[in-house]
DNA sequence: CCGTTAGCGTCCGTCCACCT
DNA sequence: AGGTGGACGGACGCTAACGG
C-alpha cells in the first residue's frame, strides 16, 4: 500500500480507496482553508466595496476561530435570499473567500482578492460591464436546476455569469447546497488527475477547467459531486462524524468530502 | 547603524488569440 | 468543436537600497 511521505501528509494513504472513516476523520481536519468574507457596513471610512445601497466590508473576524459553519450558513442565506441584492452579496462574498487566500493558505493572503471581487460588477478594465439582469437570471436558474438535481445544468447556468469559470461557478453551487454540490478548482483537478492514475475509473471525472461550459466538464462535474455525496452517505451510515475547530461533531456532506481530498493528497 | 521606504516577484482564474 | 499558451490584475511581503 501507497503512503504519502511529504510534509504534513504524511503517514496519509495514497490512494482514497483504501480510506477508511478515521482516514476521512483526520484529512477533514486538516482543511484550513481562512472564513474571509465580505459583510454590509454603514461606515464609509471601512468600505472596501459599493455597488447601489450595497455597502460592503472586509470581515476577517470568523478566522481567529476558523468558524467556517458561520461562514457556509452566512453564504447559504444570502444566495437563497428573495431578495437580488443579497444574492449579490452572497457572490461578491463568496467571490472575495475563494480569492482571499492562494491553494497554499499558509502562505497569507491574495492581492487579487478584492479586485476580482469588484470585477463581477464593474468588469475588468477595457472589458464590457456585466449586466445585473444576466446574473440575476443565472443565479436563478443555477438554483432552480440545483432544487431539480441537475448538476451540469447548474454549472452551466452559473458560468454564464462573466468572470465566474468553473472554478468560482462550482463555489457558488457549493454553498447553495453543501449536502451535495463541491467545488472543483485547479488545485480539485490536480488531485482527481492523480487519483486518476491509481484508478482508471476516475478518468471521466478529468477536465481542465479553463475556458466555458462545455459538456464533458458537466459530466465529470456531475461525476464527481456523486462521488462526494455517496462517500458522506458511506460515511454517516457507518455512524463517522468529523470535528469542528470547536469541538462541535458534524454529520458529513458532500462538501466534506471534497474539503478533506482537498486538504490532503 | 538602524529604521524606513521603494521596487519587484508572487499568487490564480478567466479570457483572448491561436492552434489542432 | 475543443484544447493550449499567455496576458492580465493589484495588494502584500520580502529584499535592497536609501536617508538621517
Amino acid at each position: 500500500m501507497n503512503y504519502i511521505t511529504d510534509g504534513k501528509d504524511s503517514g496519509h494513504k495514497m490512494n482514497i480507496q483504501d480510506w477508511g472513516a478515521p482516514d476521512w476523520e483526520r484529512a477533514r481536519n486538516c482543511y484550513v482553508y481562512p472564513p474571509a468574507r465580505l459583510i454590509r457596513t454603514l461606515d464609509e471610512g471601512a468600505t472596501s466595496f459599493q455597488h447601489g445601497n450595497l455597502t460592503l466590508t472586509k470581515d476577517l473576524s470568523l478566522i481567529a476561530t476558523s468558524d467556517r459553519h458561520t461562514l457556509d450558513e452566512f453564504h447559504s442565506k444570502l444566495l437563497w435570499s428573495d431578495g437580488f441584492e443579497d444574492n449579490l452579496h452572497g457572490l461578491l462574498s463568496v467571490v472575495f473567500w475563494g480569492n482571499y487566500a492562494g491553494s497554499d493558505p499558509t502562505k497569507g493572503p491574495n492581492g487579487f482578492a478584492l479586485a476580482r471581487t469588484k470585477w463581477m460588477v464593474e468588469g475588468k478594465a477595457g472589458k464590457p460591464k456585466p449586466s445585473m439582469n444576466t446574473l440575476e437570471a443565472a443565479l436563478r436558474d443555477g438554483r432552480t436546476h440545483l432544487k431539480e438535481g441537475r448538476l451540469d445544468h447548474a454549472l452551466k447556468a452559473l458560468m454564464g455569469i462573466p468572470n465566474l469559470g468553473m472554478s468560482f461557478a462550482s463555489k457558488v453551487l457549493m454553498f447553495l447546497d453543501p449536502s451535495r454540490a463541491v467545488i472543483y478548482d485547479s488545485k480539485i483537478a490536480e488531485k482527481i488527475a492523480r487519483l486518476a492514475q491509481l484508478d482508471r475509473t476516475w478518468g471521466s471525472r478529468v477536465v481542465s477547467v479553463g475556458l466555458g461550459y462545455t459538456k464533458s466538464k458537466g459530466s465529470a462535474y456531475t461525476s464527481w459531486c456523486e462521488f462526494c455525496i455517496d462517500t458522506a452517505a458511506e460515511l454517516n451510515a457507518k455512524g463517522s462524524t468529523w470535528l469542528e475547530t470547536n469541538g462541535t461533531k458534524r454529520p458529513w456532506r458532500a462538501v466534506d468530502v471534497e474539503r478533506s481530498i482537498f486538504a490532503l493528497l
